[in-house]
DNA sequence: CGCATCTTTGAGGCGAATCAATCTAAGTGG
DNA sequence: CCACTTAGATTGATTCGCCTCAAAGATGCG
């Protein structure tokens, strides 16, 4: 199912990959189209994933098909490790993705021989628990133009404050990830255009400047 | 500000900090009046808790107060131990709480010269993550019907499916774990109680029996 | 017993969802 | 290159679920 061109090379491992597991582990390199399943929700986590272009999303379903993303997966990301042996969600591209893979087994027994690779992963796993704290009072308690004012300081955050800003994902997928509906994300993004937070750039509605980040962080509450 | 009754006597360690820490972690108990703030978001993360009896909810809060509990702890639960040096959020006793108290360096340093403590401790964190996932899931998707559905679920199977189950917080304190408000919650349990899903034990509405737990997980989604 | 707190229930309003139409951008094929 | 198609985004009208405000009932503590 999963076609992967194999790198024979031990290639160039940085980010948190490297952090995780040194110079030791051999990854592969896979691309997968924009919409593609990664892995499933109750698949064997057979591998562990680092993004080298484009954008993954991870979620999980009711069983009439209402979706919550947990987290968008930005280059340089690692996705996909677990502490147990099945994945808990399902990971999705939501653009055409360039992944490194290797296997979990094969990172995990490199993590054992070091020191710093074993406080690496708690720190990991502690950075989502961290991320999931907040997200929870995002879902649970705030309004919808807040919701968004967060996602958008949230981005441009882990974009690097960048002039143009460029979202990968579509209107659902935020609204997914926010408890919204496509439409009142659309609906809250023209209201901060209106109020000269941001503006479109150019034709395309996925580009957007910040204009007033100490705006929308008062915004975000 | 903390006053402790320290335990001279190495006293018997069961549950998570046994596996945390073996045998070697010395402990206090204190017991907390409900209301009472165990710690503060931000305050330095001094101390590691097991409850011996009683419960804690843990929270952020937004500025102008809207509250979210991350999660209810209740007898047996370890609590309060984090990876960085800092509490991420507050904890406060439900009611008359009892809890165990160790350094957290002292844990640390006994989990460094454990391989299993080790272990243990990212299974911790790991654990907390997928309940986290779990509850992002019911803030952004559920109906507030069916969060309640859940919320008792939880409950009867964290307290080990006794016949009448005994909620230890007040309707405010669930609906700020559901993202709910507390008359909404009242409504949705009234609701279930007419639907023959459950009733309340004699005069308090603390204490309700399950009558129909497939019912209240179809609810669930 | 009396008072404060918690819970339930009702009435009404509001914010976000739903339903629906239009508009834009990006492909597709002639 | 341009008509045609399709997916995505915006905007409007309306509905609905939950919140807010309010009052009364129940519980528990001093």
């Amino acid at each position: 199912m999963l076609i992967r061109t194999r790198t024979v090379s031990r290639p160039a491992i940085d980010g948190q990959l490297a952090a995780l597991a040194g110079e030791r582990v051999c990854c592969s390199e896979f691309t997968y189209r924009r919409g593609t399943e990664v892995f499933g929700e109750g698949e064997e986590a057979e591998y562990v994933y680092q993004i080298v272009s484009g954008a993954i999303r991870t979620y999980k379903l009711l069983c009439d098909g209402r979706r919550q993303i947990n987290s968008f997966h930005l280059p340089g990301d690692l996705f996909g490790l677990e502490n147990g042996a099945v994945h808990r969600f399902t990971a999705e591209a939501v653009v055409q993705t360039r992944v490194r893979i290797t296997s979990r087994r094969h990172l995990l027994d490199s993590i054992e021989h070091e020191e710093e690779g074993r406080a690496s992963l708690l720190t990991l796993v502690t950075r989502n628990l961290q991320h999931a704290e907040n997200h929870m009072l995002l879902l649970g308690r705030k309004r919808s133009v807040e919701k968004v004012a967060a996602f958008l300081l949230e981005m441009d955050r882990r974009q690097d404050h960048p002039y143009v800003m460029s979202l990968p994902m579509s209107r659902r997928d935020i609204a997914d990830y926010l408890g919204l509906t496509l439409e009142t994300v659309s609906r809250a993004l023209s209201t901060l255009r209106d109020d000269h937070m941001l503006r479109f750039d150019g034709q395309t509605q996925r580009k957007l400047v910040l204009l007033d980040r100490k705006g929308l962080a008062q915004l975000d509450a």
